[in-house]
DNA sequence: CATGAATGAGCTTTCATTCAT
DNA sequence: CATGAATGAAAGCTCATTCAT
């Protein structure tokens, strides 16, 4: 009789979920509207509010899994053989998944950070733990020798993660701009960084 | 009897321009409403549309001045000697001159080109003119024999400006990392990248 | 299969009936909501609908309720030998048993028959019968030379219930008047009203 | 060319808190909704926003302005030769002057004085000044000897206040009962209670 | 008997924009 | 040139009520 299914619960939450990131990616953050997202994912306001208090947890939670989501690309490049040729592969990657109007959401997430503390907060919590998994791996590559050890892994694996996102943020800027030449550049870039001066 | 001089008209705009960018800086470009700038420009609803015809032309022109300032800090930078050094002061004096919040202006502003045809154009129009004269001075360093002339001028304009702007978002991310410390390790990335291989 | 008991349900019925006039103590008769008044019965709103057909049967039945309860207090006055002290004793009574909180409940009620006529029927009914019972009651005192004989029990009865209520309002208006002082005054004003003419 | 007449706004403001008024006495004070005030008031939604802040300051206002008017009936009492007969003149006039609907407004300030902070407050102060302001006059009253001087005046004034009061809420839960019996019966009340006790 | 998912109309409030002066 | 009164569409959100299970 009694049917609490938390399973269905919990995949109609991300369903609703899908379809606010589509409705956000389209039109922003701001400029998505509560009724845009019931359309969107065929449910009405009412019923959109079992879901999610406010419109303000349907973006932090949807910042949360785009965030969680970037966590797994790490994970598949920690364990490659070629660190660099990972991380670049990884922007190819993340470009081919979603469509090119889901790449303004990570600005618009930025810019939300801005004026909304919660938002930032996932920002930087993300950033941080992404951040010393990363610098982990660096200070790996220094002991084994493949990585200047004179730089601070920490502010490196920073400097770098900036860079990658720059480049998308580049690709997006500006269209035309060569796909596998901006990728190549970077990845001399990354190796020069990383590279041990030379005896 | 009234002498319309289009100087002060001129003035005028630049002023609401500025208490308009003062405005999105706080509360972002959606947050930001018409009364709240009238405010801030002391000056009426009524006479603000005066000087522009909507809210989406005061967005439109912010964003185009805010990309001119930019490029003359470029000018800058190319009448001096040391290259490497000139672009990572840039980023510091830019941090220095406007506020951190300043800063959430360039992501609400890339966010908007998602969904604004007419700001995605103006951005990437300077984008392209920015990069353009960016690799002109590249190349002119490449003659020089102080930038490896292997690089792609435009490729190498176009990562650079990246990774500038990537350490900018990733100090969003992330405000309590070493300010100091991600110049340093930008300045390293930079020259790096640039110098010529050595013999 | 199904053992319908009449009881039991008339049991759960006054179970609701008391949940809901503990929210619309809280929050008032419209502050209250359906739901509220579920997770306080511990009932779904599905359920509800099976013991009451709308909000408004509720808050017809609650006030019925209420209504009946007071009657009770009457009954036991009716049995006193000294009815002045046993009518100011009975409003300190009203007052100890419920909460202050309780209080406005009756206010929300007077409102509410404003543009409710159903429940404008239940407090006239109510009014009319409680009136008529201590109008009788009156009537023996004055019979039994303990009231003056001149007063019309109808009306009398009438302005005495009035001061009593208007009582309560006054505290509601101002919380920090003296309980005892006004329940003295009262009796004085009651005493003095009803005490026939010295000879 | 400037026209900014704070006497039209107020104006304006006034004739807005008297369409509220009508339209909480009809439909009560959280029946009525902004639509349907604008609609009365012949005003738009947003323009509304300019007069009041919100629906809370709109019921705020109407309930000091109703408080302030029931201020006017005491000074007329307090320069009359009869006082017994104006308080009790003040009840009828009361009536003849806004329709019955409005009379439970005064129930749906108390209710809502109940779960409303500010509401309550209005109440009180305004309970408070009009008891003082009676509460001097009992007492010029029995330094004149026409009143029991061991009542206590505050308190006395308090009770009476609350009889008056209540008497109106009577005709409106009961509405046959005699207006002139009731108004008799009050009289007779009040003299009993102030007339000093006969030597 | 009992659940809680689902609805959709309606609520208060905001805001870009227009217009009479 | 300049004001601010005025508009009305649309926003986020609530809630009494219904229905499939």
């Amino acid at each position: 009789m009694r049917t609490i299914d938390p399973r269905k619960h919990e995949e109609r939450r991300r369903e609703i979920l899908q379809a606010a990131r589509r409705c956000f990616a389209r039109d922003g953050l701001r400029g998505a509207s509560i009724s845009e997202i019931c359309a969107e994912a065929k449910i009405s306001p009412g019923h959109l509010y079992h879901y999610f208090e406010s419109k303000e947890a349907i973006v932090a939670a949807m910042t949360e899994a785009t965030m969680a989501e970037a966590d797994t690309h790490l994970d598949l490049m920690a364990q490659s053989d070629d660190p660099i040729g990972t991380l670049v592969a990884k922007i190819e990657s993340t470009r081919a998944k979603h469509s090119d109007a889901a790449h303004f959401l990570v600005f618009d997430m930025l810019a939300e950070a801005g004026h909304n503390p919660s938002i930032a907060k996932i920002l930087r919590d993300h950033s941080q733990a992404l951040r010393s998994r990363f610098a982990g791996y660096l200070r790996a590559g220094q002991q084994g020798g493949k990585i200047d050890p004179s730089l601070d892994a920490d502010l490196a694996a920073a400097v770098l993660m900036s860079a990658v996102e720059g480049v998308k943020a580049m690709r997006i800027r500006d269209p035309k701009l060569s796909k596998a030449g901006l990728g190549e550049h970077l990845t001399i870039l990354i190796g020069r960084f990383l590279t041990p001066a030379q005896k």
